[in-house]
DNA sequence: GTGGTCTAGACCACC
DNA sequence: GTGGTCTAGACCACG
């Protein structure tokens, strides 16, 4: 389910972390769900369970999963950040940045957009709630 | 022009070379114009003239800039890449990450959208040419 | 009447400890009085018993309460320790740590006084006793 | 400066959190001063520099420090977190506790609020500003 | 030089 | 069994 690659530039334990969240969003893992123990997902991953339990405790850090010493770690329930200024602005300039990259590829604004679409269709999430 | 935060988790000579690709679609920067030396650049931003160095050399490789040796290095004339399918798969994971970082800030879809068009509007981008 | 977050850090025997010491400064429990029996509260708490026995035998090492072969727990006495230095420092560290904290969260002395006489009132405890 | 005690129940990263930010509090450490290498203060106290690292991350998670890869690990400005009701409670929880512990060594309500004032007096922080 | 990541292997408390 | 902490030693990118 979840997958590494370890040549990446991208820190081990970060792509657990965007990996579990974004299995969360696709609904593959559940509120309380357990996750995987830090040993058990080491070895499946042939990795260092040094390196899962950053990750866990990084997850944990964003409240995304929750950990009871002795049980493993679980999904949280889904909850919702407060959106503040800084935290939109920080949206804003990543994909700022995505639209710089996007430019010197050819890609342009209408394509843009449809490959956000494409992204959301692709993640199975219907978040367009009727009002 | 360049605006530079040393506090940042983003590496300085990264910063500048997204600070210039970004100047460059703004019309800020135009093809063939010549980039500050090295030496003055290093101290406009009181950094170390080995980081601007980098960001240049980081710049030439993307055949954003081209250098002539003895003068200087030059803004490229306007160009698009080949848009490869793993480019494209490139930008699709970058929005992915977005599209997931946003859902934990409760912001959905359509506001992804419009949001993406304000990014184009401040880029002052109309890329929409004419087919 | 005991409350348990078997989500929260702080271990299921330790939280079953503070909430019956606590129940007997209110007045909850009086000297005498007999607790639960082990498999009872582990039942009423849906845990292991072995986690009741260690905080029943936790109350006891600390002399909260006094048990019976064959009888049960009961509540001591109500005692008071020698007030040694050991323990005055003890008792001042735990105090920093929550101002150190409280601090961050702009809460400043005056506030920290009124907050401490609140939890004095919730705990309805009168203990200015006339010298 | 930092004192640590191996043998204490308390983690050693997380004695070293609580140093600093206390010694911040005491004015001690200034802002945009710097801290100690990870690996210098790591040679002082005698531990691993991973134990270090882990504090040092820990004190950026909470932005009371930043760090500059390759330059090391400074204080913030003085800052004021909201003051949300979740945190509010947590503070009551510590201080309740603390009552709690403070009744079972006979020390009183009037005691404590002494105790208190006296701890103010320590930290040497006279935080009640004029209006 | 710095912080950041990772591995290998150990011990502990908790349930 | 679980998560949490710690040590020892390694490699990397950055400035």
């Amino acid at each position: 389910m979840i997958n590494i690659d370890p040549r990446s530039s991208i820190p081990i334990y970060q792509q657990i972390v965007d990996n579990i969240k974004e299995s969360i969003l696709r609904g593959i893992l559940m509120p309380d769900e357990r996750l995987p123990s830090v040993r058990e997902l080491a070895r499946q991953l042939t990795t260092n369970p040094n390196t899962i339990q950053k990750a866990y405790k990084e997850l944990e850090r964003q409240k995304v999963t929750y950990s009871i010493p002795g049980k493993g770690s679980f999904i949280s329930e889904d909850f919702k950040q407060r959106l503040d200024e800084e935290k939109m602005i920080e949206i804003k300039e990543i994909l700022k940045k995505c639209v710089v990259e996007a430019h010197y590829m050819g890609v342009q604004k209408d394509k843009m957009l449809q490959i956000l679409q494409e992204v959301y269709q692709e993640l199975e999430v219907e978040e367009n709630a009727p009002n």
